[in-house]
DNA sequence: ATGACTCCCAGTGGGAGA
């Protein structure tokens, strides 16, 4: 089984692009992020002719999420139960017995911001919630834009990125929450090349220069972590014209 | 260096992203 997490900033424009990684990648199961799109925009028959079904959850302008699979989702979710959110930000769904939640995690924009304040809230009903997805699916996958670099070596420059927003000590701390829920980072489960980006800034020729940040992840509940064959960024789509500034990260498991 | 680019909605600029 083959899943993977893609923030395409606007699937209006990338769906061209979309399409062409699935027919290159036929992943069993991919989440979205920032499809930037409202629910009556989300070009849902172009992507049943490419053999997915999707489950999405949108809004005007920003943010928007999906699950795209091959066979039905079961069980949809659209944000985290119980917490207010006007922000479309997540999608869950069942899929050939694994529980698969996509998120785009909040920015945060800068430590000392009402966003941040939101974003940790966030996080904090996330934390909450996935521990009860966890006690009704052992088998769960947590991928997305999770807008966090858990380490320094996720931060092309450690020293400009001192607890800056992505590398605070709050948003690392969150991060180590989910794993202390049993969750891995199967990235970190394998040797990867050093300085493994999924995202790189548009601007200064960040991405010729290898200047990013690893924020796009997937974690993996213990009850999967034995089956977990590869992870890997795929930063084919990076090169393209009109790329999205992130890279997909693909797992595969036995 | 409060920069740079891209996207969106708007509307002939500005907010947000990270």
């Amino acid at each position: 089984m083959r899943l993977a997490t893609w923030n395409v900033n606007s699937l209006a424009v990338r769906l061209p692009q979309l399409l062409d990684w699935l027919a290159a990648n036929p992943v069993d199961a991919i989440v979205l992020q920032e499809t930037k799109l409202t629910d009556e925009k989300f070009p849902h028959s172009e992507l049943a002719a490419a053999g997915y079904v999707a489950q999405w959850f949108g809004q005007k302008t920003y943010n928007g999420v999906a699950l795209l699979t091959r066979s039905a989702a079961t069980d949809i979710v659209r944000n985290i139960p119980g917490f207010g959110d006007e922000q479309a930000r997540v999608i869950a769904g069942t899929v050939d017995g694994v529980r698969v939640i996509g998120a785009y995690f909040p920015n945060g924009q800068a430590p000392d911001s009402d966003k941040f304040q939101y974003k940790m809230r966030w996080l904090a009903a996330l934390h909450d919630w996935l521990a009860t997805e966890l006690a009704q699916h052992p088998k769960l996958v947590l991928m997305g834009d999770y807008n966090i670099a858990p380490e320094d070596r996720d931060v092309y420059d450690p020293v400009a990125f001192f607890e800056q927003i992505h590398c605070t000590p709050q948003e690392r701390a969150h991060f180590a929450g989910l794993l202390s829920l049993g969750l891995h980072d199967a990235f970190r489960m394998f040797e990867q090349p050093p300085k493994s980006w999924s995202w790189w800034d548009y601007r200064n020729l960040a991405f010729r220069r290898n200047q990013g940040l690893r924020i796009d992840h997937i974690l993996v509940s213990e009850a999967l972590k034995g089956q977990v064959s590869a992870c890997v960024i795929d930063k084919l789509p990076r090169k393209n014209e009109r790329p999205s500034d992130h890279a997909p990260v693909l797992i595969t498991l036995t």
